[in-house]
DNA sequence: GCCTAAGTTCAAAAATTATTGAAACATCAG
DNA sequence: CTGATGTTTCAATAATTTTTGAACTTAGGC
């Protein structure tokens, strides 16, 4: 759990160097880092997450970033995605100000979140400009076959919103 | 409210210009363009597909550029990457070399190939990977959370990989 | 078989997105 | 309270991605 290095007695970890990832970590990393880049999620986010997920216990602010190499700022906004998406837990140790933490137990749950936290705002946004817009071809007497599609897009944006709330219910439950 | 410039009546368009997307083709653009953000896809390929989406026939390479006011490496780029996830089929008419494009029929299924050209290749390619950063932990004896963590990765990417055949037999069908 | 219209390629420029780090802020142990 | 620790903020920079356009290739009409 610690730098093996500065354990000598009376020393003061002022200045504690972490190992880089291992290799095992490395490869879970990259396999994170690649599915989260097919979202849109930053390199250094999929990194933080990945790290969480091979560690034994909840990880503190900066042993993510000693171990990962990246900055300050990088871990804080990485950190602040992770916990607006409910993919991670702090955990709070007493007599501590330091927070240190975990993965969400259910990943699947997280991904869910992250998607409906993606596209259900375009959904619902758009959904008012979808029907103007199909209004719009079927007074203008466009052919059947234009009109046809944006029902059915119209159909599905509708039935998207339906279904979104029962994947799961919005915050917190 | 329109260019009311070159449409009089025997006028050859030697250098025919276009018309700039009406206000209810912007509005289904930017819905695209918003939904292909969500998976990485450029906001050039996106509105290529919206033009072809509310465009009542076929529409060809120059009208594409024109209409949108891109450049040609960008209609190029764009139309090979609808092509090459078949979201757009070309109609040939005879005695030209020009092509002209139209979607295909369903988005939806144009959606789930899009999907399974990035997921797929992602979970093949780490499968191995995995089993050994699970055999890993194993060896070096992980707390029983991190294993169980990476077990249910790896049933996971199992379970994908069998699923996905089923979704879309690989190439046209 | 040419010759030209139609489309592609790809290096460079522009646009966008991610990361850094120093300064500001917040919190709590003493 | 207060000071040091822990975290956030955000303008500047770096990295990445997208777009452009001019040179090149290809196909097919003549």
């Amino acid at each position: 759990m610690k730098p093996p290095s500065e354990k000598s007695a009376g020393r003061r970890p002022s200045r504690p160097s972490y190992e880089p990832l291992q290799p095992h970590e490395i490869e879970l990393a990259d396999f994170f880092v690649r599915m989260a880049g097919i979202l849109g999620v930053p390199r250094s986010v999929a990194e933080i997450y990945a790290l969480l997920y091979v560690s034994s216990g909840p990880v503190d602010f900066d042993h993510i970033q000693g171990r990962l190499g990246i900055s300050k700022g990088s871990v804080s906004q990485g950190l602040k995605f992770l916990r607006d998406h409910e993919m991670i837990l702090s955990v709070k140790e007493a007599g501590s100000r330091r927070e240190r933490w975990q993965p969400t137990p259910s990943l699947a749950a997280s991904l869910v979140a992250l998607l409906r936290s993606q596209v259900l705002p375009a959904l619902e946004q758009a959904q008012p400009g979808l029907q103007r817009v199909l209004a719009d071809a079927q007074a203008r007497g466009s052919q059947p076959e234009v009109i046809e599609r944006l029902s059915r897009l119209n159909r599905w944006n509708s039935r998207a919103l339906e279904l979104a709330p029962l994947l799961l219910p919005p915050p917190g439950a």
